[in-house]
RNA sequence: GCGGGGGUUGCCGAGUCAGGAAAAGGCGCUAGAUUGAGGGUCUAGUCCCGUAGGGGUCCGAGGGUUCAAAUCCCUCCCCCCGCACCA
C-alpha cells in the first residue's frame, strides 16, 4: 500500500482552514450553539487525557455545525495557583525528579527546561506548546478568543464577578483547618508530602470535664469521637507522664506538651503556663460537665499524648480499650503506688447504647475482650476489637434512656448534633487531629493542622443558593444520564469553600487586597469572558475599561449603556459596547460543557453554583458531559511521574485524524480508554486503506452514477439502504454524544458493508462517498476535506451533515442480501461435512410461508408466537420458528415475502464462486431435509 | 462506611431501559488466497461436540417468575471512582 503522509494533508487543511477563517463564527440568523471544554492547566503539557476531553469536544462542535448551528467553540488557558509556582521552584532547584519527567514525558528539550525558573516563562512556554498541538490536531476553535487567566483584563473581569458575589451575600468569613508545615510557613499539598498523603484531617468533640486545683477551676479536655459515650464515663486517663497547664483563651486547660504545640496553630488564644506531672493527679476527682457525675483520675499507658489533647474519658462499658486497662490496672502495681485499690473496686461500666441483639444488658466492651482473649492494654488487638465494636454500635446502636433527651437516637446520628449541643453550652470544642501520623512535610517537618482565621468563603452550604442549583439541575441534560444523580447527591454534600489564598498565581480579592482568589473559584463563569476576548483581542476592550458599571451593562444588562460608558475614552464607544452586549445574549448560555469526570465534585458544582448566583435564569447552563480518563497500556497516566503521552507526540507520531479517530472510538462515556500503541497502528491502517478506497472509487465516476435511479440494481439499493442505516446510527449516537457507538457505524460497519458490496461486484460506491466523507468529517477532518476536494472547492467541513432519509431504506433489498449471505454460509457450513459438487437448493412450502403471513398480520410478536407455538408442529422446531419470526415482525409492515426462487436464479453465479459448488434449483430433496426448510431458509442437499 | 458506576467470549467492549437466534465492532490468534520472501491486502475460522445447515454450554455466584431471562425479582460475592479546599 502507499505510504500516505498524513501529516502533509493535515497541514494543508489547518493552514486552510484557518486562512479562510472557517470557524470564526459571528452571531446570525442561525441558531447556535456554545460549547466549552474546560481551560486546560498549564503546568506541563497537553497529553493523552486532554487529548480525549478536547477532541469529543471538538466532534460534537463539528458535527454540530454541520448541523445548521453557529458553533462557537473557545478556548483559554489556566495558570492560576500554586502548581505552576512549584515547578518554577523545582527547575529553578534543578529537582533531578522533575527534570527527569519533564524533559522525558512531558518532551521538553532539557536546555529549554532549565530557562523556565519563573512561573511567567512557564506559562509562555506551555501556552505557545499547548496552541501548537490543538492546532496541529485540528480543532475546530476560534483562536480570536484565546486568553490566559493572568491576563489584566481577565483579573478585572474576575475582581467583578467576586464583588458580584460578595453584594450577594455568597462571600461570607470563616475559618478552617487546613494541613500546615510550621517550618515552610504554609499549607502543604499532597505533593508536598513525604509521608501521609492519605492523612484527613478529622475533628475530635473535646469536652470539659473539670476540677478545682489551686483554687481555679481547671479544664480536662477528653478529646472523642464518640461525644455520645460520655454518658458513659467512669474516669479519665492520663498518661504517667509531665502534661502542662495553659491558659486556652480564658479557661485553664490540662494538655499534653504535644497538644499545646498543636494548639498554637489553631484559632485559640494559648498560653504556657507550666508543666504539670500528671501523677499529682491520680485518685482526684474531676466532674463530668453534662451527667454531673464525680469521676476519678487514672493513670493508663495506652494513652497516646500525641493524639488530640492527650486526655481521654475512659468508657469501659463500650471502649475495649478502657475496660482492658481498668482490668489490667486493678491487678497493676500502680494501683498499689497510687493507692487506688478502693477506688477501682466501685468502678462499674456503664451501658448507653442497645444494638437490639441481647435479652439482658451486656457490656459490649468486655464481651469483646474476653472473645478475643485481649489482657493487655498493649495488645495490638485491641485496635481490631474496637473498630469492630464501633462500626457495630454506629451501624446499629440506639441511645439508652441513659442519654436523657438523646434517648432512642441512632448512634449514627448523634455525633454532629452533640457536638453542636456541647459547644453552645460552653462544655465542648473540637480539637482538629490528622487521621493517621505522622505527617511529614517534605522538608522534613512535622505537619500540623492549622486553622486558618478570618478566611473567605463561599457559602455553597447556603440552602437558598443549593436549592436553586439543585432545580436548575432538573431542567439539565446531563451526559450520561445517570451523573444526575451524582451531581444531586455532590451539590447536597457540597460544604463552604475557602476562596482565597495566600500563595499563587491569580486575582487579588479586591477589597482584601491580602488574599488571592483560589484558582478553582477563578474559573466558574469565564465562558462569559469569551465573548469579551474577541475585542479585547483587537485591541477594542481595555483593562481600563472594564469597570464595574460597563461589566453590569455587558453581563447583566444593568445600568444602561450611558452609565456603562461614562468616563471611558472615546476608543470604547458606545456602538463596540453595545455590540458586545448582542454577542453575549447571542452565545449566552452555555449550551454544553464537556469535561473529564475528575470535574465532577469540584468544578463543574461551581461552574453551575455561580452561573445561577450571578445570571438570571434564561442565561444558566443547559448541559453537562462527562467522560472518563485515558491509561497509558494499562497504566495510569501521571503528569508528575509519568508515564505521560502528549497530545504533541500522539499527532507528530500517529497524524492527527488516526489519534482522533483513535481517542475517539477508544472508549464511551465515562468508561476509561486505553492508549496501545499497537491498536493505534491497527488503526492507522484502516485509515490508509480508506484513503484509497475512496481515491479508486470517487474521482472518475463522475455525476452519471447519479443519474437515474432505476438504473440502480438491488445490490445498489441495498447499498443506499444500509448507508441510510448507519446514518441514523451515526447521529443517534452523536446526539447522546456516543463517539465510540458513533465511529463503530460511520467508520468500522460502514466499511464492512462497502467491502461486502464491491465483493459482491457494486460499481457505483461513488452514490454515498460524497455523503460519507460528510459523515465522517467530524472525527477525521482533514482527510475527509483532503478526498472531498477530489471532486469538490468548497470544505466538506461546512457542509450539512447527512440526514436520514427514510424513503432510501430498502427492506426488500436488504433482505435479498441477507439471504444471499445465509444461503452462502449455511452451504458452506454443509460443505465442512460433506464433499459435494453440487447443491440442490428447494424453497419451503407454502402452507410455511401461510403461518408467517399470519405472524404479519398479527404484528405483535408476543400474540403471534403464542398462537404459533399452539402448533406441535412448530414447537418441535421452535427456535427456527421464533427467528424468522421475529425477523418478520421486526420490519412491521415492510416485511417482504421474498420471491426465493427469483433471488437464487438471480445471484447463482456469485453464489457458486463463493461456496465452490454448483447450485441446482427445484431438484427433489429428500423429505428428512425438506422439512428443514423456513421461509427465508430453502432445503438443501448435498450431491457429489 | 456513604454515594455513583461496573462484573458478557483470549483482550477491549455492544446487548440490559421496552425478556424472544448471546456475543455487533475493534484487537489478538489460526488457516487459505495474493505477493519472489517478509510486510501489506483480501477471505474464512476463533466456548465445546458434530462426516448436513445441527446439538450442548454460557453472560460474577445462588435462587425465583416465564413457553422463553445476560435482560425482570430476591439473596450474596467481587472490582473501579469520589468523599474536597487541590488543579
Amino acid at each position: 500500500m502507499v505510504d500516505i503522509d498524513f501529516r502533509e494533508i493535515e497541514r494543508r487543511w489547518q493552514s486552510l482552514w484557518e486562512k479562510e477563517g472557517v470557524f470564526q463564527p459571528e452571531p446570525s440568523e442561525k441558531p447556535k450553539f456554545f460549547i466549552t471544554i474546560p481551560y486546560p492547566y498549564l503546568n506541563g503539557n497537553l497529553h493523552a487525557g486532554h487529548t480525549r476531553t478536547f477532541t469529543i469536544g471538538d466532534a460534537v462542535a463539528r458535527y454540530k455545525r454541520m448541523k445548521g448551528y453557529n458553533v462557537l467553540f473557545p478556548m483559554g488557558f489556566h495558570v492560576t495557583g500554586t502548581p505552576i509556582i512549584g515547578l518554577a521552584e523545582l527547575i529553578q532547584k534543578k529537582d533531578p525528579k522533575t527534570i527527569e519527567v519533564y524533559s522525558n514525558f512531558h518532551d521538553v528539550p532539557k536546555e529549554i527546561l532549565l530557562t523556565l525558573d519563573t512561573p511567567e516563562k512557564i506559562v509562555e512556554y506551555f501556552s505557545k506548546e499547548a496552541l501548537e498541538a490543538m492546532r496541529n490536531i485540528g480543532y475546530s476553535i476560534d483562536w480570536r478568543r484565546i486568553f490566559t487567566t493572568t491576563d489584566e483584563t481577565y483579573q478585572k473581569f474576575i475582581e467583578w464577578q467576586f464583588y458580584r458575589l460578595k453584594k450577594l451575600g455568597y462571600v461570607v468569613k470563616g475559618s478552617h483547618p487546613v494541613r500546615y508545615c510550621p517550618h515552610d510557613r504554609n499549607p502543604v499539598e499532597d505533593h508536598d508530602l513525604l509521608h501521609g498523603e492519605n492523612a484527613t484531617v478529622i475533628d475530635f468533640t473535646v469536652i470539659k470535664f473539670y476540677y478545682e486545683g489551686d483554687g481555679e477551676k481547671i479544664i480536662l479536655p477528653c478529646a472523642t469521637l464518640r461525644p455520645e459515650t460520655v454518658f458513659g464515663v467512669t474516669n479519665i486517663w492520663l498518661k504517667p507522664i509531665k502534661y502542662v497547664l495553659a491558659k486556652v483563651d480564658d479557661e485553664t486547660w490540662l494538655i499534653s506538651k504535644e497538644a499545646y504545640e498543636k494548639l498554637t496553630y489553631t484559632d485559640k488564644k494559648v498560653e504556657l503556663i507550666k508543666e504539670i506531672d500528671a501523677e499529682t493527679l491520680f485518685r482526684k476527682y474531676a466532674i463530668n460537665p453534662v451527667t454531673g457525675s464525680k469521676i476519678p483520675i487514672f493513670p493508663a499507658d495506652f494513652v497516646d499524648t500525641d493524639n488530640a489533647t492527650g486526655v481521654v474519658m475512659s468508657v469501659p462499658a463500650h471502649a475495649p480499650y478502657d475496660y482492658v486497662a481498668i482490668e489490667e490496672l486493678k491487678k497493676s502495681e500502680l494501683a498499689e503506688r497510687y493507692n487506688l485499690k478502693d477506688i477501682l473496686a466501685k468502678i462499674e461500666p456503664i451501658v448507653l447504647i442497645s444494638v437490639g441483639e441481647e435479652e439482658i444488658p451486656e457490656i459490649p466492651a468486655k464481651n469483646i475482650v474476653e472473645e478475643m482473649g485481649i489482657k493487655s492494654q498493649n495488645d495490638p488487638a485491641l485496635e481490631r476489637a474496637t473498630k469492630i465494636l464501633y462500626k457495630k454500635e454506629f451501624h446499629k446502636g440506639v441511645l439508652l434512656d441513659i442519654t436523657g433527651e438523646y434517648s432512642g437516637m441512632q448512634v449514627s446520628q448523634i455525633k454532629d448534633r452533640l457536638q453542636r449541643d456541647l459547644i453552645e453550652r460552653g462544655i465542648g470544642d473540637i480539637f482538629y487531629e490528622f487521621s493517621e501520623r505522622p505527617v511529614v512535610c517534605r522538608c522534613g517537618t512535622k505537619c500540623v493542622v492549622k486553622v486558618v482565621k478570618d478566611q473567605w468563603f463561599l457559602n455553597y452550604s447556603n440552602p437558598e443558593w443549593k436549592g436553586r442549583v439543585l432545580e436548575h439541575l432538573e431542567r439539565m441534560r446531563i451526559i450520561p444520564d445517570y451523573y444526575k444523580e451524582e451531581f444531586r447527591n455532590k451539590i447536597e454534600w457540597l460544604k463552604d469553600k475557602a476562596c482565597a489564598r495566600r500563595k499563587g498565581l491569580g486575582t487579588k480579592i479586591p477589597w482584601d487586597r491580602e488574599w488571592l482568589i483560589e484558582s478553582l473559584s477563578d474559573s466558574t463563569i469565564y465562558m462569559a469572558y469569551y465573548v469579551l476576548a474577541k475585542y479585547i483581542n483587537e485591541g477594542k476592550l481595555k483593562a481600563e475599561h472594564m469597570t464595574e458599571s460597563l461589566l453590569n451593562y455587558i453581563l447583566l444588562g444593568e445600568g444602561g449603556i450611558e452609565k456603562a460608558c461614562s468616563g471611558l475614552d472615546e476608543r470604547l464607544d458606545k456602538e463596540t459596547v453595545k455590540k458586545i452586549r448582542e454577542d453575549f445574549l447571542y452565545w449566552y448560555p452555555v449550551d454544553l460543557r464537556s469535561s473529564g469526570k475528575d470535574l465532577v465534585a469540584n468544578h463543574l458544582l461551581f461552574f453551575l453554583f455561580h452561573h445561577i448566583a450571578i445570571f438570571p435564569p434564561n442565561l444558566w447552563p443547559r448541559a453537562i458531559a462527562v467522560n472518563g480518563y485515558v491509561s497509558l497500556e494499562g497504566k495510569k497516566m501521571s503528569k508528575s511521574k509519568g508515564p505521560l503521552l502528549t497530545m504533541k507526540r500522539a499527532v507528530l507520531e500517529n497524524g492527527a485524524d488516526v489519534t482522533r479517530l483513535y481517542i475517539l472510538y477508544a472508549s464511551e462515556y465515562d468508561s476509561d480508554a486505553d492508549w496501545r500503541r499497537k491498536d493505534v497502528e491497527s488503526l492507522s491502517q484502516h485509515l490508509r486503506r480508506f484513503y484509497e478506497l475512496i481515491k479508486e472509487n470517487y474521482k472518475d465516476n463522475g455525476e452519471k452514477d447519479l443519474e437515474k435511479d432505476s438504473k440502480l440494481t438491488l445490490l445498489d439499493r441495498w447499498l443506499l439502504s444500509r448507508f441510510q442505516r448507519i446514518v441514523k446510527e451515526t447521529t443517534d449516537a452523536m446526539e447522546g454524544l456516543q463517539t465510540r457507538r458513533a465511529v463503530n457505524s460511520a467508520f468500522f460497519e460502514m466499511m464492512s458493508d462497502v467491502r461486502w458490496y464491491l465483493r459482491r461486484g457494486g460499481k457505483k460506491l461513488s452514490l454515498i462517498i460524497d455523503d460519507w466523507l460528510k459523515l465522517l468529517s467530524p472525527f477525521i477532518p482533514h482527510l475527509c476535506e483532503e478526498l472531498w476536494h477530489l471532486r469538490h472547492d468548497d470544505f466538506v467541513s461546512l457542509q450539512k451533515y447527512p440526514e436520514y432519509d427514510k424513503t432510501k431504506v430498502d427492506t426488500e433489498a436488504e433482505a435479498a442480501e441477507e439471504y444471499v449471505k445465509e444461503l452462502i454460509s449455511d452451504i458452506k457450513e454443509i460443505l465442512k461435512f460433506v464433499e459435494a459438487k453440487k447443491v440442490y437448493v428447494a424453497i419451503a412450502e407454502p402452507w410455511k410461508v401461510e403461518v408467517l403471513n399470519l405472524a404479519i398480520k398479527v404484528g405483535n410478536f408476543k400474540e403471534a408466537i403464542k398462537e404459533i407455538m399452539k402448533d406441535d408442529r412448530f414447537r418441535k422446531i421452535g427456535k427456527e420458528v421464533s427467528n424468522f419470526v421475529k425477523k418478520a415482525i421486526k420490519d412491521k409492515g415492510d416485511f417482504k415475502i421474498l420471491n426465493e426462487e427469483k433471488i437464487i436464479q438471480e445471484n447463482i453465479d456469485f453464489i457458486s464462486k463463493e461456496t465452490g459448488v454448483e447450485l441446482e434449483l427445484n431438484q427433489e430433496i429428500p423429505e428428512e431435509r425438506k422439512k428443514l426448510a423456513m421461509p427465508g431458509k430453502p432445503a438443501l442437499y448435498a450431491v457429489s
